[in-house]
DNA sequence: GCGAAAAATGTTACCGATATCATTCCGCGT
DNA sequence: ACGCGGAATGATATCGGTAACATTTTTCGC
């Protein structure tokens, strides 16, 4: 703690010495035109101000080291000069960067957006920034993760529990704390924030049959971890005895045209299908537009379930039934793992299952 | 450009001076285990591969400039220590931290995810990261940006055109190239790429009027860009002599909710409505669920046109009737322009206009 | 009033890459 | 055979902060 103004008289320890340059005065001493042109330094505010470079850096980012007398001056001459602190330099000395990097498979049209958005935030709370990169589901990510190592994040996020072994084996040997998310797995890197793809499908196909479903067709997304709801989802239907389940598979990400389109292959089968399960809403919402247009009553005739809690979810008509997620507290929680880590804390509990609800609304 | 590896013995220039350090022989030189432990540095690699660590930040950022031999030796080298450039240091030297930042309002629930994922696409093509910043809709621009600014970006992304005067002047200071979005003004900071508000609201205004509407109320929230679409609008229908329109006002970012909430509001009035103009599309599906509720038929009853073209609005029934923004030409444009004068190009044109599209569909 | 501990400030070196300039080597024309 | 020019490589200084340690000043107990 800084003592008391009061008790430290405003008098400089060394008085300046006659040296050619002008002695440092209270008031008025070098101007701003004195100082080299361009990129104003440390080193510029420091002679200002009549102090050493250190000093001024101490009254920069840990202001209770230096007097009040001391901290006022230094931050007149940073107003009057407009200095602006090189970041890259005090993070190549110190080996903080206060970067924290994000790796995301897409963001526009997805569910981690709102995950984006918590994770920056609650960062930023602690004077970290986001660095965002997108892997496009997982095409580039060892090039995105080799390129993001040099950048010296003190944290890093990851979307999934996939990556390749080399990245894998880079990302262990670079000790800096890593979370995955969005998944769960007893093996996580570091440490995982995230829930149960498996029981997820699970839990859609128990929902169905509870509601009396038995004939249930699939539009499913053929990422990694559609493919681990897909698993869940059969397990439970096997369960009640149910053997197969017509599937419409596509790529991610999911669309709405993709929903239709799956709706039409399902029926054009000719199997009897009374639910659609959906790896996520916007197929969901595919669906119901083409039900729809061929007549079908939701969920009378056809019962839909989607995946995600969409925005849109719970407004259209009727609103969806799905599977929500917090997705704002995987990116609070995964980014108070990382502050914790980073400020050298043991995290005990490496894993994190923040777990799901089905919502039941209209469509079954 | 090398020459052809043929015409170069691979002997190299100097025999290695029988030094007290082994000889670099051709293939089994210095091991891994000789290198210090930790983290593998340029000169780390430069030793093990038997040349200087100029050559190999050579071989890495411009491979041309080296012998095939040398590169091949170095790149083994490399693969064999899992060596990674440590960015942060090249940047502080040379200048260019090859990170760009973007700066926007909020991410969840907005029209800038789209934008977000084609800047930084764009950029990745060259081998820019962005840095993501979220400026709470301006209460904290300020000092994010400052904050920003010590990263050293070799460009600026920022979200609007109203920024303090304070920021602005350090920008212009920075000599950073810089692009703002989503807006129009003949002053740009820099550069510009975005589209009129005033405009989007007057062609809001003649499409009601088109269609017949005279008795508009607006759903309307309270940001800068809401406002000018605001006034454009209240001048179309001034233009046919409409003098005022009944207003519910609400603060960013706009939600279903609120939308609901605000119909409720106008129809409290009293006044006559036949058609509700929203600041943006989550704000009319509000209105068209309230209306629902109340059982008014859309369009019969009620007219709804919204803003942004979201996700959604195409598939609610009936679909949204909406203004389009190329949001991701936005992002792509930015950009391209960034990266150009990062280049040191001159950009002719500062100031892009990208337009907009008034799509109708079934509320109108 | 003295000495030890704490507070405030300073000196120096260093983080790890690359810009700059220098040097060496080789091919080729005359 | 010689000299020139370009290719390949190297030595050194430097970017702008901060860690580590050193020094000076102040406080405070007895």
């Amino acid at each position: 703690m800084a003592r008391k103004p009061s008790q430290r008289p405003p008098s400089r320890r060394k008085a300046p010495p006659p040296a050619p340059q002008a002695p440092v005065a209270a008031r008025k001493p070098v101007t701003i035109r004195d100082v080299a042109r361009k990129p104003v330094t440390i080193r510029d505010v420091a002679k200002v101000a009549g102090v050493s470079a250190i000093t001024v850096s101490r009254a920069l980012s840990r202001p209770e080291l230096v007097t009040a007398e001391t901290l006022a001056r230094i931050q007149a001459v940073v107003a009057r000069t407009g200095y602006v602190p090189n970041v890259l330099a005090g993070s190549l000395r110190s080996r903080r960067s206060r970067i924290v990097a994000g790796v995301f498979p897409q963001i526009s049209n997805t569910l981690f957006v709102d995950t984006i958005q918590a994770l920056a935030e609650r960062l930023r709370q602690d004077g970290y920034q986001l660095l965002l990169g997108l892997s496009a589901y997982g095409a580039r990510e060892d090039e995105l993760i080799a390129g993001i190592l040099g950048r010296q994040p003190d944290g890093i996020y990851l979307t999934g529990i996939s990556h390749s072994p080399e990245t894998r084996r880079r990302l262990m040997a670079s000790q800096i704390p890593v979370v995955e998310a969005w998944d769960l797995t007893p093996t996580p890197i570091d440490m995982l924030v995230g829930f149960s793809h498996t029981r997820v499908g699970e839990a859609m196909g128990r929902h169905l049959l509870e509601r009396g479903y038995r004939d249930v067709g699939l539009v499913w997304s053929t990422d990694v971890r559609a493919e681990m709801r897909r698993q869940g989802l059969l397990s439970a239907l096997a369960a009640e005895g149910i053997a197969e389940a017509p599937t419409s598979p596509g790529p991610a990400p999911a669309t709405f045209q993709r929903g239709r389109e799956g709706l039409a292959e399902l029926l054009a089968t000719g199997k009897r299908i009374r639910a659609v399960a959906c790896s996520s809403d916007p197929l969901a919402q595919g669906v119901i537009a083409e039900a729809r247009e061929r007549g079908l009553a939701i969920p009378r005739d056809l019962a839909v379930i989607g995946f995600g809690d969409f925005d849109f979810a719970a407004y259209t008509s009727p609103a969806i039934t799905t599977v929500a997620i917090d997705k704002a507290a995987i990116g609070r929680v995964a980014a108070e793992r990382l502050l914790a880590r980073i400020r050298g804390e043991e995290v005990a509990e490496k894993v994190v299952d923040v777990g799901f609800t089905v919502v039941r609304r209209g469509t079954t």
